[in-house]
DNA sequence: TTGCAAGGAGACCATATGGTCTCTATAATA
DNA sequence: TATTATAGAGACCATATGGTCTCCTTGCAA
């Protein structure tokens, strides 16, 4: 069974009444706001959506939906991404890993993440260790810019790295001096994923 | 005017009902949930929470109620104080100051506030130029810590620094050795106002 | 064509629920 | 004591609203 047009629009319709109201719309209220005269047409997708477990409705109650699952329920939040597995990064938010009470729009952009930072490999951007590196996901990186990379083969997990290239090589460079730099050529270069680029940084003191 | 003890009671029921099933209580559903038998009691209450602002309802629809200015509508957040009025610092949200989209628990303090950082003092402790300083509130710091302060006469601002006291003196000294400590002896150490202590830092990157 | 399924319109029903009214009990006040 | 105010109980009403049923239209496949 799949979501269609109308039920998606219902959906939306609930989402935003109730979010702008507090509380649920009505069967009837919600055929004014998508355009339907009888809610009893109305009715056989919302029996469907509950087939589908998207909405939940209290039989013998009145006006009493609830979305399940869904934004209006949710406070938009932050994950932070333990392991990586390996090559690929786990992104979806089904692992119950750690998430941050943070709106992820405060970094400007919906998906961003979270690293762990260890060790003091990038001090000299002021980033120490056990801070929390906010990370925009991106595949291309511009010079400069600091960057969440996994090297295949060197580390199964994702460091932070100032990211620098050119025709022939791919640098990455800790932020430290007593740090060596990573050098790329060649074929080489595609042994860099790079994830996402750095758009803030947090730290928590205990 | 005074909201009674029923009436906070009621207030409490609805948000926690709201914030669990999804959608506000029915009238003869709050009565279950305080204890009354007769939800006609109960409608005086509610009329005496809407003609003081705290509740509204939607004449003629059902379980349509709408808590006015509470936590379950407001998402928690951390007001950014900009310029701190002389001596007593505006701790109150009612200025429209921005606002960080994070829970202010994350920093173990519900009532934790943001300063933006000035300057490099706090340098050596990887604290920079534009950064968010998230404080919590309190008025003694221990030895060691970083704390925001108000040095009377200095400076109409908060400042980061770090706090040090004996018996004679205090000591306010800035995470940057090209920077003088401030060291006050005797009276002088009334002119020291102690805001909070850090307990964040929060960088976002354009 | 015929048959079937989906989407919608419109009518009708049962009831959950807001609204109102009256009566009682208790406490505070004159 | 008498009076007033407040909180609550209980009954009754009007209606907003979920639920159901029938009929119509459209599109698709046999």
């Amino acid at each position: 069974m799949t979501v269609t047009e109308r039920q998606k629009q219902i959906l939306d319709f609930i989402s935003l009444f109730q979010k702008h109201e507090g509380f649920p719309p009505s069967l009837r209220e919600i055929c004014k706001g998508i355009g339907l005269v009888s809610h009893g047409s109305l009715i056989k997708h919302i029996r469907s959506l509950e087939s589908q477990g998207l909405i939940k409705g209290m039989p013998g109650k009145k006006r009493a939906w609830k979305l399940v699952d869904s934004q209006s329920t949710k406070i938009p939040s932050i994950p932070v991404l333990g392991r990586i597995a390996a090559g690929n990064p786990i992104l979806a938010q089904e692992d119950k890993e750690e998430q941050l009470p943070i709106n992820p729009s405060f970094f400007g952009s919906s998906d961003a993440f979270a690293l762990r930072v260890k060790g003091d490999s990038m001090i000299e951007a002021h980033i120490q260790d056990g801070d929390l590196a906010i990370i925009r996901p991106q595949q291309e990186a511009e010079n400069g810019a600091i960057v969440a990379v996994i090297v295949e083969g060197v580390e199964p997990e994702a460091t932070l790295k100032i990211f620098r290239s050119n025709n022939e090589t791919i640098e990455l460079r800790p932020a430290n001096e007593f740090y060596e730099p990573l050098i790329f050529r060649g074929n080489d270069r595609s042994k860099i994923k790079v994830l996402g680029k750095l758009v803030g940084v947090i730290r928590a003191k205990p």
